[in-house]
RNA sequence: GGGCGCGUAGCUCAAUUGGCAGAGCAACUGACUCUUAAUCAGUAGGUUGAAGGUUCGAUUCCUUCCGCGCUCACCA
């Protein structure tokens, strides 16, 4: 396109449409009314393929190190980015690119990109998404930059981007528009790398044992693993209501069944419960299931996994979290009771006698039975000081009823949990196999409901069936990978590590309509 | 669901005892060919979350509602 015409195109424009724009003033208008500029110059508002020679990160790790002289002779790169900053100084002018979470700068000159170039770098705006060819060179105070000599338009903003040093603070944007908050809160971007490196180190760690990953259904005609109300909805054709599964344990062990001796799945649990800083109705867990263990093997291979995971996560096993230095690099253990004992507060402390004693227990506790009331105390007092990552193992056999009993303490099964800043991340235990004990269970579990116990488990025939085949002694584990992302990332809330954590629906937004009107004027 | 708190320009925040709704950034116009929170001059931008009420007068006080956060209960 002749240079007069482009100009002359751009001058039209301005000089027509900038009373009706500051009359509006709409930005949505002046960034529509900028898009018919930038096609009037022959640009594409929204651009297609870009062949790029590096990613900024690639050409920050390349020749951040390099020294002016280095870079002779030239390097010539291709670049693509989002408008970050904007500097202009009437026919040069400085951006930065923003990638992957690092940034460039680039330096754009009228000389160097010719009148058409330019015109675009004056036209763009913050959040724009670009491209730009030149080469490498130091700025007069060291920075390194590309000398554009080529720019391209690849996608055109049309609401304003967040604030720029403060960042985007409001929490309920942050969370309904993450894509916002992923551009501008550096901070954001990494939690959920590192989210990323959680999930992978488990999934190398487990493949390397000689795991397998499995999906076993999310709707599920009956619900089980875990107690807890479930999320309920409907197959039309065959005319059954499901449910969204609150934990996917029964089905992991029919596969142990099945000989798949070592499972694991990573997905969400639905658990139709409250909404707080530690809960949201969506989870995420890993699930895994090694024959011939049992929970004694388990808290051994919770250590290692752990203690690895938070290596690959953040480079070593000392976490900050909330003003404590957490280290996963052991992990304590303390049997329930023995619990008790050791994080009792104030006066009173009891004897190991007596936190063995089902009257003392009951004492202490407006529940019915000993197991009941040893795990309501624990709850109350130990819990909330399990700051270091702790193994707490031994557990009542009435609120566990998929565990194994413990052969020399029928009362107590071989389960145990694992607990850091404060919170449950992991539950783990030596599977019961006797079809006939779980029958048992899944009735005692039954007449609780008939109780009234919304979250006491359905009889899972089927279940008990596939126990009945045989399943080998065999140890499961869960690990809640939100709040372990929480504690390794130092994230107060889980909606802070859930990408798009559940929120009132919002009202309407009405961009649609604006959109509409504005649309051929 | 209960208790406490917050909601002001696109973003981050002010506004004295109830007395003319403001600033910075972003936007718009102009100047500027090595800036980096660029600078300089100017312009525009508001149903103070919504609806009622008290008052001569409400961002401010009261009521209800909406949204978010914290917390308690339930849960992992």
């Amino acid at each position: 396109m002749p240079l007069g015409a482009a100009g002359e195109a751009f001058i039209i424009t301005n000089s027509s449409e900038e009373i009706d724009l500051s009359l509006e003033d709409d930005l949505l208008e002046q960034r529509l009314a900028r898009i018919r500029e930038l096609e009037a110059l022959g640009y594409r508002p929204y651009g297609n393929r870009f062949e790029f020679t590096h990613t900024i990160p690639e050409i920050l790790a390349q020749y951040s190190s390099k020294t002016a002289e280095e870079l002779n002779p030239q390097v010539r790169v291709r670049i693509a980015g989002r408008v970050q900053t904007i500097r202009r100084m009437g026919k040069a002018g400085f951006a930065h690119l923003l990638q992957n979470g690092e940034r460039l700068q680039i330096y754009v000159k009228k000389d160097a990109v010719g009148e058409r170039d330019f015109a675009l770098y004056q036209m763009l705006d913050l959040g724009d998404i670009v491209g730009a060819e030149g080469y490498l060179f130091r700025t007069r105070t060291g920075e390194l930059s590309v000398h554009v000599e080529h720019l391209e338009h690849l996608a055109k903003t049309l609401l304003s981007m967040p604030e720029k040093w403060h960042g985007l603070e409001d929490v309920e944007i942050r969370y309904r528009q993450r894509y916002l908050d992923l551009i501008a809160n550096p901070e954001s971007r990494r939690v959920f790398l590192t989210r990323a490196k959680i999930i992978a180190s488990f999934r190398r760690q487990l493949e390397s044992r000689g795991f397998i990953e499995v999906e076993t259904p999310m709707m599920q005609p009956l619900y089980g693993g875990a107690a807890a109300r479930p999320f309920t909805t409907h197959h039309n054709t065959l005319d059954i209501d499901l449910y969204l599964r609150i934990a996917p344990e029964l089905y992991l062990k029919r596969l142990v069944v099945g000989g798949l001796e070592r499972v694991y799945e990573i997905n969400r649990n639905f658990r139709n419960e409250g909404l707080s800083t530690q809960h949201n109705p969506e989870f995420t867990m890993l699930e895994f299931y090694q024959a011939y263990t049992d929970y004694r093997g388990l808290m051994d291979f919770s250590s290692e996994l752990l203690r690895q995971v938070a290596i690959d996560a953040t480079g070593g096993t000392e976490v900050e979290y909330e003003g404590c230095k957490l280290d996963f690099g052991r992990l304590e253990r303390y049997s329930m009771r023995e619990a008790v004992v050791a994080f009792w507060k104030g006066g009173g402390r009891p004897t190991h006698e007596q936190v063995c004693d089902p009257q003392w227990l009951l004492a202490q506790s407006s529940k019915s039975t000993p197991g009941e009331a040893l795990t309501e105390i624990f709850e109350n007092v130990v819990e909330e000081q399990l700051i270091q990552p702790t193994i707490i193992y031994d557990y009542p056999v009435e609120t566990s009823p998929l565990s194994k009993n413990k052969p020399e303490d029928p009362a107590f099964v071989e389960r145990f949990e694992i607990y850091a800043a404060g919170m449950e991340i992991g539950n783990a235990y030596t599977e019961l196999n006797d079809p006939q004990e779980q029958r048992r269970r899944f009735e005692m579990q039954l007449a609780m409901r008939q109780r009234g116990d919304e979250e006491a488990h359905q009889m899972d025939e089927d279940y008990v069936r596939a126990l009945s085949y045989g399943m080998p002694p065999t140890g499961g584990e869960g690990i809640g990978i939100d709040r372990l992302t929480m504690i390794l990332t130092g994230a107060r809330s889980i909606r802070d590590v859930i990408l798009f954590p559940l929120l009132r629906p919002e009202g309407p937004i009405g961009l649609a309509e604006r959109l509409r009107n504005l649309e051929g004027r």
